[in-house]
DNA sequence: GCGTGTCACGTACGCTGTACGTACGTCAAT
DNA sequence: ATTGACGTACGTACAGCGTACGTGACACGC
């Protein structure tokens, strides 16, 4: 029996087997053993069923959100857990920041970003934006990740930029080194560490202006000059 | 007469003009008043025509780097510099950022941004990665400009949304006015004034440590707590 | 038996990207 | 002046695309 979680199911499968631009209604349907046609009768259109990949790859982020954990953590393990799926499905992510979609499939994520930012003291304005924030730094970093190549190797390919002129940018010459490879992970973790960090300063400001005391107040991890964590 | 900048402009326009769904091969050639196949005399062929978009795009971004302003200062001059162009081109935007390409179209620009981290004090290391996390985050919210709609009306045309369930998602609800409305230049600049102290901060304390002093050692604005500029 | 629905399916239409062959202008060498 | 090579514009053709439409098989309440 056709349903619509089995075409969908069968487009993730199929866009992360060989790409987004492999997926057309007779391919999916052909990998079910069912005509082309039929799928129409589950999915309206097949830009309705790439929004449903969307929403169904943004509803496997699992969440283990441990309550007694200090809230920068929590931001850090929900970031986390956004980046895993991204990386489980790193075809589809692309699908998914490519097309805006106004479902209530993120919406759990988002209630429990906004909680934790509460948390933190931050009023209702401010964890909106500091959630829009985050989620903008993790969907740019994401789109790096999974967008430097097809497939998700660990590295381009090497060699496959052209020479640099070093007088014209003799910085990007010297850095070569650094800009060609990228650990992403530690990338990831340097950026996420950053922001974290610059959370917990607004924090503590915030207590302090809020109790009226002077600066520092224990707003919590007065920015460690902390490494990458893994 | 055909050439590549003529073909590529007139996808520029179209794309802008109707989105990025309606070109084709056959649409540019009826824009340009030509056969479709005389294109391919000049590129190799449709996806190397959107790189080319791509980079053309990017090539646009004008700087205007005032050596004399602080450090700072110039990180956000040139985070506006690409958001302009963004914002002018929105649907092209979405092009290059769903197309990696690796040409030297965007490279004046990375070697400007490292030129202005290693004045703040970042050794090449770090300024790969400050670069890199800032290119994220700006990405990351562009994506969330230009996708929220297909032209670039100013907001989300309203009641778009469907209700959600204040039991299920209390915070959601809550926020419901903050969440559905969004001003985007006062959000890019919160979360830009937000890594920019960051960075400082980081700046001031790698001085600090190079210097053997203590902590504070004038790393430059020393987080103000800021509001949005613009 | 008989409408009424749902579901799988086949056919068909107007698109798409592009491989291939052709025709015409210009220029270099003869 | 003639010839040949070459670059450019073009038309045709093909395989594949999304999907509108009609058809037939089956299950149901009356």
């Amino acid at each position: 029996m056709l349903n619509r979680t089995r075409i969908v199911t069968a487009a993730v499968e199929l866009i992360e087997r060989e790409g987004a631009d492999a997926v057309s209604m007779r391919r999916i349907a052909a990998e079910l053993g069912v005509g082309v046609m039929s799928l129409y009768n589950h999915v309206p259109s097949k830009a309705a069923l790439l929004d449903a990949v969307a929403e169904d790859v943004l509803s496997r982020i699992g969440f283990t959100d441990d309550p007694s954990a200090h809230w920068t953590e929590r931001v850090r393990i929900q970031a986390r857990a956004f980046r895993r799926i991204a990386h489980h499905y790193p075809r589809s992510t692309m699908v998914v920041v490519s097309r805006q979609l106004n479902s209530t499939a993120g919406l759990l994520p988002v209630e429990r970003a906004l909680a934790t930012l509460r948390e933190a003291g931050f009023d209702g304005g401010e964890a909106v934006r500091m959630l829009r924030m985050f989620i903008a730094y993790v969907v740019g970093s994401l789109l790096r990740e999974v967008g430097v190549t097809p497939t998700f190797a660990p590295v381009r390919a090497g060699a496959a930029v052209a020479e640099v002129d070093p007088a014209l940018f003799p910085l990007v010459s010297e850095l070569r080194p650094q800009l060609d490879s990228c650990d992403h992970d530690e990338e990831f973790e340097f950026g996420l560490e950053l922001l974290v960090q610059a959370m917990a300063v607004r924090a503590a400001a915030r207590a302090g202006a809020r109790t009226g005391g002077g600066e520092g107040e224990r707003g919590g991890e007065r920015a460690g000059r902390g490494g990458a964590r893994q």
